[in-house]
DNA sequence: GATGAATGAGGGTTCATTCAT
DNA sequence: TATGAATGAACCCTCATTCAT
């Protein structure tokens, strides 16, 4: 085997471990999380996972890394000079559709604030930037009458909690439409129920 | 000491045992949370907490039913008879206070359901039904033109996060907005703005 | 069992951990001592033994400070205005008779000197003001023609070598000695000979 | 590269880990060291240094093979007809300015004792041979005036603690003196007290 | 009712060593 | 020769719980 393969090889089986690790600290939290659980996850022994990582508090810090990555990942290219209405259906629909594919990655951000956001705490200060460089584009759109007056930060959390509910929730919500599962769920049909909820919301008087 | 009043002392006791482990429980989840942390919270040793509660198993069992029986609690005398607006406004306002001021319950709620909601999951049922009835209240409106076509279960979930969101992430939006923490969120101001949105959002055509 | 009885027996367990700990770190060094090895040596489980500990730091810790109390007590009312003879002849004969009955005491203090002493260094200024002060001792004699010009420290750290030597290596002392033990060794015949060989050492030209 | 030069290098290699397998040993002992660390002062990988080794007791047994000839190695040569005088001397100048120089040997002889020398036993008969011939040359000694009559296997006991001492605590007695490290320690004069005290010790009455 | 003692299970992690290439 | 991967044993320690008083 090449050292390319190598080192392929190994990228492979650290994606692995992270996805199973994000997937029992969105389950279980920090603390309630075991390594023992996170190698069954991936399929591994125990021996064999801490082969492989540094330490249960550097994986999960790594873990939640990647997942703050991936949430600026997905709205690398959005066009903040689009009116309203377009650029929210596009912002609702990313978003939602990103959550309910990896739903394990918001449970486990959602877990992490809960219990008080130590580790995340280092990195809010760039997420407080980019929700402060949108406030400015929704104050905009209030100045120009194309909106109603609104809270522009909290819109955004606003938004940011009716996605992500879906996520967290997603088990409830399907059993409360009389759905087999949370797979089950229609990511456009909740886009646009969210999109409408919202947009009608913020339709000027 | 008469035996009412040792009742009662046993009755406080367990009181503030339940807090600290919605408080525990809410932190680190259920595999997390820790016995003794759980006691240190209530001020009592672990080996006392152990004389007033059973199990663990238990004492989180009967902490997620007491979160539960106080969702429902909190809408008793509620007129469903109401329009839209001052319902929904009176709704809101009832949901979002009580979960400002309990923000451990909603946590340890989420956690719970995030983990597979393994204990939940037999009180669902319930929750279901109500879910149903005011499902058929919002169909009222919608038949009567009181405001537009909407899912009526969505729209029940969707005003359930965006209540939850500031129990769950208080300290966020606080720094958002610039604030100390989160006791100096203002929750009438937050349901106004709740409320502007959804019956803004609600508008017919 | 009343409350003294208990705090008794509790401090009776604790010594017992504390000769086991100083025997185990004695023949193994901090890192290479286990805490295995010492309940074993105390005659409990492992668990039990961390019932009664809060660590192996603390343990090891804790241990090291009585030795060192052990060594400064062991001087306690030893008259400092004797002549050379008579006080070293005194000192000498309760040093090794102390080392003798407790080697696993001197084998643990020099276990901890030759790893770099990183626990002991917080002790050491208070053993270098006790051979300052016996160095002006040492001095007056010099000046007063009682013994030969020495280096007082030297002189010092040399009967100290003398002695700790049989704690170290008694076995080995034994063995040459044609002794079936180190408990063999007769500590007024090695008293002897070492005072015999500093005393007359020091006799002045 | 020629068979020669390599079995040359592997020499080298060999012996540096020697080196540093001897630091490691006479810093935790025998089960507070760890390949790991081994490897490390080696400058070497842990997978590299066990492909030299066979395993961690038989590098510990060569180790201490090694020590063991390096100070039987120290004594070739010396004239044992000499009068006690400069024989002694010269015994105690060689035996300081060997343990001085290596420390880490003495440490982890000192070491393999205190655990009750599990591996050196094998090698003490010889050692007891030397010590006997030693003897037969000071009883020569004694029968010829020369010096005070003392137990011969003692004096030589005494004479290795005197030595050793500065090995073992070279830190705690430069410290003691007001030097900056045992590095500053002055071998001459150390070799100068010692010997100082053994003479005058020995002086016939 | 209340508290110290005790314990078996499991937590995360390191270890010396072997395997595979 | 040399290096990444892998592993079983053992490490220290914490856990929820039970026992004894």
């Amino acid at each position: 085997m090449t050292r390319a393969d190598l080192a392929e090889k190994r990228e492979e089986i650290l994606q692995t471990i992270r996805d199973a690790a994000i997937a029992e600290f969105a389950a279980h939290g920090f603390h309630g999380a075991s390594t023992q659980g996170i190698a069954q996850r991936a399929g591994i022994t125990k021996n064999r996972l801490h082969y492989y990582i540094t330490s249960k508090d550097a994986l999960y810090a790594e873990a939640l890394r990647h997942i703050v990555a991936l949430q600026e990942q997905q709205f690398h290219g959005i066009d903040m000079t689009q009116p309203p209405e377009p650029f929210l259906r596009d912002y609702i629909g990313r978003k939602l559709r990103h959550v309910l594919a990896y739903p394990d990655t918001a449970r486990m951000f959602t877990a992490e604030i809960m219990r008080g956001a130590p580790v995340l705490r280092t990195f809010w200060h760039e997420s407080r930037d980019a929700t402060m460089r949108a406030a400015q584009v929704i104050e905009g759109w209030v100045r120009n009458g194309l909106i109603r007056p609104v809270d522009p930060v909290l819109l955004q959390i606003h938004i940011w909690a009716l996605t992500q509910q879906h996520a967290l929730h997603g088990a409830e919500t399907a059993f409360m439409l009389g759905l087999p599962g949370p797979e089950a769920l229609d990511p456009d049909r909740l886009a646009e129920e969210i999109a409408a909820l919202v947009l009608t919301g913020l339709r000027p008087a």
